[in-house]
DNA sequence: GTCCAGGATCGGA
DNA sequence: TCCGATCATGGA
């Protein structure tokens, strides 16, 4: 199907930002988005114009959510007041990056295992994970692994994907997924609170990390995860002070305008 | 060889 | 409550 797309949307700092760790851009300029056990292939055409393999219906059920349609990222931007310059300036650089809605289970996992590893470390074992333990999808995919299957793996088996020491935090959270101890489809309508103290109470999960899962799953755009990027902007750009309080509701897509931000300095840097 | 990576846990002060 | 050591692994 073809669908138009205003243009506050660009799917380079979509899959760039740091959120996600699956989708990627395909040799011949498709972009790939793996979720919940389907997959969806989307090109530009230019001038707002999207070609996307999916039914008007399962884009209207599925994808809008998931690419976040209904919030207006520019009239956010322009609610930054001019005596934040640093966001300003992030916000300019990151305009057109939109936070995903993306799977609960994944997510969690996703950034349980982003622990003391680098982006493209975390990308490689979450790729292995999907290799070993995902059910095959259409053309050379597979899905993640679901918790019963993860929770029935043996340990060496998912130490072998570069898991290291993070493969027991894993097992722990398959196990109580798989049984229902962690209801992770309840927890949408669940409060932030609520939500936050569930996520707290898997091992290996930290304020961080449940930060993450809030917002990059849960649509928690109140929830802003403070990492060792983000703690070096507060020190070296604001002052010392966390901005990102004083924004309350849309702290956390501030919070990835300046992840994006940072990203881009160190790839300038390296050029 | 050394250092660091979207941190969390644990024990001891 | 706070602080430091430690936790596997891969890439620079």
């Amino acid at each position: 199907m073809r669908i138009t797309i205003h243009d506050d949307f660009d799917l380079d700092k979509i899959i760039g930002c740091g959120q996600c760790f699956r989708p990627r851009r395909l040799a011949d300029g498709t972009y790939l988005f793996p979720s919940a056990g389907r997959a969806l292939r989307l090109r530009s055409l230019g001038a707002g114009e999207y070609e996307a393999d999916c039914r008007t219906d399962e884009w209207d059920a599925v994808w809008a959510r998931y690419f976040d349609l209904s919030r207006d990222y520019a009239a956010l931007r322009a609610a930054i007041p001019p005596d934040e310059p640093f966001l300003r300036e992030a916000a300019a650089c990151g305009a057109g990056l939109r936070v995903l809605r993306q799977d609960p289970w994944e997510t969690l996992v996703s950034f349980i295992l982003s622990q003391r590893k680098s982006i493209p470390a975390i990308r490689g074992c979450v790729e292995q994970l999907c290799r070993a333990f995902g059910e095959p999808l259409e053309g050379g995919l597979f899905a993640f692994p679901a918790p019963e299957r993860l929770a029935q793996a043996a340990p060496e088996a998912l130490r072998a994907c570069s898991l290291g020491y993070r493969a027991d935090y894993v097992r722990d959270a398959a196990e109580r997924v798989s049984l229902g101890a962690l209801d992770l489809a309840a927890l949408e309508t669940a409060g932030d609170e609520t939500l936050m103290a569930a996520l707290l109470s898997v091992r290996g999960v930290g304020v961080k990390v449940a930060n993450c899962t809030a917002l990059f799953a849960y649509g928690r755009a109140s929830c802003a995860p403070v990492d060792v990027w983000i703690r070096r902007i507060i020190d070296r750009r604001c002052g010392g002070e966390n901005p990102f309080c004083r924004f309350g509701g849309c702290a956390g897509i501030l919070q990835q305008y300046c992840f994006y931000y940072a990203l881009q300095e160190k790839q300038a840097l390296r050029d």
